[in-house]
RNA sequence: GGCCCCAUCGUCUAGUGGCCUAGGACGCUGCCCUCUCAAGGCAGAGAUCACGGGUUCGAAUCCCGUUGGGGCCA
């Protein structure tokens, strides 16, 4: 049975890196019909936030990967056994899961290894330690802990204590031979023991290190494997060194390649929205953000890109993921998210859009469903909702008088506000009159216009639109005239006829 | 600086010794459709497979080196 965790710590948002990771982790979950288990290192006291823990999981719930074990979500201010303080309740047989409610398990684990001889007490200083590593860099060595406290003896020790020293624990790492893992992804990596220095297990203060945290829980909370990043590649070896001194098998790794920005550096802040929940305002679905996401990285043999939900569960494969790092390209995310917003249905559009689109008028409610999915093809993001749509909903919107004088610039018989004025007083008459206001009758008229004036299609239907929006581009115009009515419309034919003088570039005759 | 990882169109990638005069997708350009913008359809430009050596009858694919990028430790 597989289990495999995500394991973030609550000192931020979760970014996209951490959610690819997480999905990755989920995908396989869900494929194998194992368990996916989130676990919060929050051992870095300082950095670690209820808020952050919070934003992780609304983050994951957005996404829609749930998981089997770990922090109740919702779960937040459930009391501890004792009448502690306890912040969340959790879920599962393998808890807790925050690892700052785990202190003990580290210290019994941490005095086992200490008993077996697998670590030691070092009584070096910050100061001391600092000026060793000085002192090789400056003779252009790495700069290795010197492995000095490894044999001191029971009288150097009580000196030291004697001293008022708080002991780190070491972990003696073999000075011969080479620490080995198979990764899924990237097939053998190796690492030999003489590179890897008596790294901290347990600091000064009594808390564990990430490496050994990480280690006890893996093991206790039975994690086959281990999907993360590529940063942790250089934690592996130790982790392994641990697992083995415990005797206890090590979980199977896979590591995943880093995201990187468009730029090829480091994907951050600066190149656009990194955290989930901002994709989220900035009006993206999730199903294409996991779409995406589960793309950076990894492929089908016929590179597939657009997969139906369980499609992507059923196909995910650890084996096939890049060992490159991957660059992140809004563009490409916003292409997706434009496929699924068109997958919508009118009434999933609309709850969509809603909370992008401001005030709006309260005749205009009852056929906001179908307002919105006038423009349903053409939304990449629904932050673009107020831009396509704006105009809908204020009826004292500007006119952009360029983009018509453009258009009487090209034109052959819509060349002056004489024109425009013309035009728009048949519209007037022939709409106010028009029995049959649907969008075919519309239709009718207003091309039956077009041909009494002898005028093109575009010279009779562009004024329209400009009256009506503003804009020469927008909506399909029949069916935004149909849907309207005909007082709006009307409306809007009156307000730019009474507009004079406003047309500025073009020849204007009085 | 040390160790580790990586290297195919601008980007995500397919490719695991002959099917590759390197395929798909985004983006870009053009055409079609058309009331505009989109969407859709079609077409096109775009990769000497980082470079140099090998191995082999044959290499993007295997090996070695170089260069470049990245990660971790400082």
């Amino acid at each position: 049975m597989m289990r495999v965790r995500f394991a973030p710590s609550p000192t931020g948002y979760l970014h996209v890196g951490g959610a690819r990771t997480a999905l990755y982790n989920w995908l396989l979950a869900r494929k194998l019909k194992g368990t996916f288990i989130l676990r919060i290192e929050d051992t870095d006291e300082l950095r670690s936030s209820d808020d952050s823990v919070r934003q992780i999981f609304d983050s994951l719930r957005w996404l829609g990967l749930d998981w089997d074990e770990g922090p109740l979500d919702g779960g937040e201010g459930a009391s501890g056994r004792g009448g502690e303080k306890k912040r969340w309740a959790s879920k599962g047989n393998f808890g807790p899961y925050f690892q700052m409610e785990r202190q003990e398990i580290y210290r019994k684990y941490s005095q086992e290894l200490l008993t077996k001889g697998a670590l030691y007490e070092c009584f070096c200083t910050e100061e001391e330690l600092q000026a060793h590593r000085d002192q090789a860099l400056l003779a252009k060595r790495a700069p290795r802990y010197s492995k000095l406290c490894r044999r001191l003896s029971e009288k150097e020790k009580e000196s030291f204590r004697a001293q008022g020293r708080a002991p780190t624990l070491r972990f003696a790492v073999p000075e011969e031979g080479q620490t080995v893992f198979d990764d899924s992804i990237r097939d053998r990596v190796s690492f030999s023991n003489l590179e890897l220095e008596d790294f901290i297990v347990v600091k000064s203060s009594g808390g564990p290190t990430y490496n050994f945290a990480c280690v006890v829980d893996d093991h206790l909370m039975e994690i086959t494997h281990v999907i993360r990043g590529e940063d942790h590649i250089s934690n592996t070896p130790k982790q392994i060194l641990i697992f083995q001194a415990i005797g206890w098998p090590a979980p199977q790794y896979a590591h995943l390649s880093i995201l990187l920005g468009p730029d090829g550096s480091r994907l951050s802040k600066r190149h656009g929205a990194t955290s989930i929940l901002e994709f989220k305002d900035q009006g993206y679905l999730s199903q294409a953000v996991v779409n995406y996401l589960a793309l950076l990285g990894w492929a089908t043999q016929d590179s597939q890109d657009l997969f139906a939900h369980e499609e992507l569960i059923a196909k995910f494969e650890l084996e096939r993921c890049q060992k490159n790092p991957a660059a992140f390209d809004y563009a490409k995310l916003q292409w997706m998210n434009g496929i699924y917003i068109r997958k919508l249905t009118k009434s999933q559009l609309l709850a969509a859009v809603r909370p992008f689109l401001g005030p709006v008028p309260a005749n205009l409610e009852p056929i906001l469903e179908e307002i919105v999915a006038l423009e349903q093809e053409k939304y990449r993001t629904f932050a673009e909702a107020r831009d396509l749509l704006g105009f809908f909903f204020n009826d004292n919107f500007d006119y952009r008088w360029e983009d018509i004088e453009g258009l009487m610039a090209k034109s052959l018989n819509l060349k002056t506000r004489a024109d425009l004025d013309r035009v728009l007083a048949e519209l007037a008459k022939r709409l106010g009159g028009l029995a049959d206001f649907s969008v075919a009758g519309v239709e009718v008229s207003l091309r039956a216009l077009a041909k009494d004036f002898g005028w093109k299609n575009t010279e009779v239907f562009h004024p329209l639109r400009f009256a009506v929006s503003g804009k020469l581009q927008g909506p399909s115009l029949f069916h935004m005239i149909a849907l309207l009515g005909r007082d709006w419309t009307l409306g809007r034919v009156a307000r730019l006829a009474g507009l004079k003088n406003s047309l500025a570039g073009a020849p204007i005759q009085e």
